[in-house]
RNA sequence: GGCCCGUUCGUCUAGUGGUUAGGACUCCAGGUUUUCAUCCUGGCAACAGGAGUUCGAUUCUCCUACGGGCUACCA
C-alpha cells in the first residue's frame, strides 16, 4: 500500500520549529517509503486567521525543500486541501452521524447548550436555530488504542466529556475535520505532535462511528523551552523565520531539529539530507521530550559555514552586509576577508561586526586598549614597523614573520607584546587575524596609514 | 484536581539481562597557532528512588517521586 503522510498546519502564522520538524518526519518517512507527502491547511478557527499566513507557511515549507506532493496550490488529488473549503463534505458527514445516532445537536441559547436527541425535532431546529453538534461518547467502555511509538494506550470513555465536533458558526472542530480529511485524503500515517494523544480516543471514536480503518499513529516528543515547558516564544525565538535572519543554514536547522528526538545507532551528528532519508526509521524516534539546545545548533551552524565553498559561503552571506555601504569593489581583498571570516563566526549575522574593521576607518575608544598602544615600548614597535613596511617592496609572509622576528630581537620583546599594540592599531582588537593577513587584507598602503595615525 | 505520556552526563543522545555505560554540544586542561579563532589530544559529568523477577538488573514488572501534555464552540 502507498504510504501517505500529512502535515497539517494552521495558518495563525510562521512556520514555528515545532512544526517544522513535524513537517520534517513526515516528509521523510513518505520519500523514504516511496509515498505521498500532503499538505492540508487546518483553518477552521476563523478567529485566530492571520493574513497571509498560509502563503508564509507555504513558503516556508518549501524554502526547505520539503516539497508536498498534494496541496493548496499543487496536485488536487483529494482536494480541497484547506478545510475552510470542505464545508460541505463535512455537512453530509455530520448529518450522516446524526441520523445514525452517533452524534446530537444542541440548540445554542445565550451561553447554554441545550441537546435535542430526536430527530425530527432535531431537523427542524436546525433551520432556523443556531446549534452545534457533539460527538455522543459511550459510557462504561475502556477505549484501547494503539500508537506506534509508545505502544498501546487505554482511555476510559467515561471521563470523556461528548466534544463539539461542529462550532456553531458552522466550522468544525480540529477533532472532525482531521478525522475526515485524513480518510478522505487516505492518509496512511498520521506523525503529530504528543499534545495531540489524550484527544486520540475521540479521533478512535470517530473512525469507528463511520466504520473506517484509522491510520496508524505517531505521536511526537515536544520540543521544549529549558525550562522544559512546551517550545514557546518568550523564551527564545521559535519562527523558523526568525532563525533564518539570524543566519542559520537551511541545512543546519533541519539537521540540529531531525536529532531532536530522533537519531540512529552510531555516532553520526552531521546529516544531509540525503542521509537522513537513508537512515531515518520511527523506530529510532525518541519518546521524551527534547529541550532545544541554541548551543548546539550554534555549533552546527558552524560547521555548515565552515564546509561551504568560499563562492557559496559569500553568496549565502549576500543579505547580511549587502546593505552596508562599504566600498567592495577590490575583489581580492574582498575574498580575503570573507575567507577569514567564514572560519570565526557560527552565526551570518555576524558577518558585519568583522567586516567593520576591514572597510571603515575606525576609532580606538577603549581605555585598556588605548593604554596598550600608548605605551612607550608599543609606540616604539608601531613606530618600527612603520619604518621597516616600504611600498612597492614584497611583503609577503615571509617578510612578515621576519620583521616579527626583528621586532623582537631589537627590543627584547615577544609575544603579544609584539602583537596586541600592532593587532590594535590595524584591526581595532587585541586578538584577530594574524598579522601577515591583516597587512595583506589591508594593503600596505592604509596599514601604514593605520599605524601613523596613532604615532606620537 | 482528573486523565494521558515520559524519566541514561547540564543539554541532544547510543546501548545492553553480565559493557571501564559510548558519542556530540557546553565547560575545563594541554598541544598547534609567538594573539585570538580554527584544529588536535585529554578531562569533568548520567542509568530518578524503592520493591520484585533473576545467579545477575541501567535494561523486564510494579509502586513512588519528579517532569510534561491535555482537560475550549483553539489547533
Amino acid at each position: 500500500m502507498e504510504i501517505r503522510t500529512r502535515f497539517a498546519p494552521s495558518p495563525t502564522g510562521f512556520l514555528h520549529v515545532g512544526g517544522l520538524r513535524t513537517a520534517l518526519y513526515n516528509y521523510i518517512f513518505s520519500k523514504k517509503n516511496n509515498g505521498v507527502f500532503v499538505l492540508r491547511i487546518e483553518d477552521t478557527d476563523q478567529n485566530r486567521l492571520v493574513e497571509n499566513a498560509i502563503e508564509q507557511l507555504i513558503k516556508s515549507i518549501r524554502s526547505f525543500n520539503l516539497n508536498f506532493d498534494e496541496g493548496p496550490d499543487i496536485n488536487q488529488k483529494y482536494g480541497p486541501y484547506i478545510q475552510s473549503e470542505r464545508l460541505n463534505i463535512y455537512k453530509t458527514h455530520y448529518i450522516d452521524l446524526i441520523k445514525k445516532n452517533k452524534a446530537y445537536i444542541c440548540i445554542v441559547k445565550g451561553n447554554e447548550l441545550i441537546p435535542e436527541y430526536n430527530l425530527d425535532k432535531a431537523f427542524n431546529l436546525m433551520q432556523k436555530n443556531q446549534y452545534v453538534v457533539k460527538l455522543k461518547i459511550p459510557k462504561n467502555r475502556l477505549l484501547s488504542t494503539f500508537d506506534e511509538l509508545r505502544g498501546k494506550i487505554e482511555f476510559d470513555l467515561d471521563l470523556i466529556e461528548d466534544p463539539i465536533i461542529i462550532k456553531s458558526d458552522g466550522y468544525p472542530t480540529y477533532h472532525f475535520a482531521n478525522v475526515i480529511d485524513d480518510y478522505l485524503m487516505k492518509i496512511t500515517h498520521v506523525i503529530r505532535g504528543e499534545e495531540w494523544l489524550p484527544s486520540l480516543p475521540k479521533h478512535i471514536l470517530l473512525y469507528e462511528c463511520f466504520g473506517w480503518k484509522p491510520p496508524k499513529f505517531i505521536h511526537l516528543p515536544l520540543l521544549l523551552n529549558p525550562d522544559k515547558s512546551k517550545l514557546s516564544k518568550r523564551q527564545g525565538d521559535v519562527n523558523v523565520d526568525d532563525f533564518l535572519k539570524k543566519g542559520y543554514l537551511k541545512e543546519a536547522i533541519i539537521n540540529f531539529i531531525a536529532l531532536l528526538g530522533w537519531h540512529p545507532s552510531d555516532d553520526v551528528e552531521i546529516f544531509s539530507y540525503k542521509s537522513l532519508l537513508k537512515n531515518f526509521s520511527i523506530k529510532k524516534i525518541q519518546k521524551s521530550g527534547a529541550i532545544f539546545d541554541i548551543k548546539k545548533l550554534n555549533w552546527m551552524n558552524s560547521v555548515y559555514i565552515k564546509e561551504l565553498e568560499l563562492k557559496n559561503f559569500i553568496e549565502l552571506s549576500e543579505k547580511f552586509y549587502s546593505h552596508l555601504n562599504y566600498n567592495f569593489e577590490n575583489k581580492n581583498k574582498f575574498f580575503k576577508v570573507f575567507e577569514f571570516i567564514q572560519n570565526r563566526i557560527d552565526r551570518l549575522d555576524q558577518i558585519p561586526d568583522f567586516l567593520y574593521p576591514f572597510y571603515v576607518d575606525f576609532t580606538i575608544n577603549d581605555e585598556q586598549l588605548l593604554s596598550i598602544i600608548n605605551s612607550d615600548i608599543s609606540q616604539k614597535i608601531i613606530r618600527y614597523w612603520n619604518m621597516n613596511l616600504i611600498e612597492n617592496h614584497d611583503i609577503d609572509e615571509h617578510f612578515v614573520k621576519e620583521l616579527i622576528k626583528d621586532t623582537g630581537d631589537k627590543f627584547d620583546v615577544k609575544g603579544k607584546t609584539i602583537f596586541y599594540p600592532l593587532r590594535i592599531v590595524l584591526f581595532g582588537k587585541k586578538d584577530g587575524p594574524d598579522l601577515f593577513t591583516l597587512i595583506s587584507i589591508l594593503g600596505i598602503e592604509k596599514t601604514k596609514r593605520r599605524l601613523m595615525s596613532i604615532l606620537r
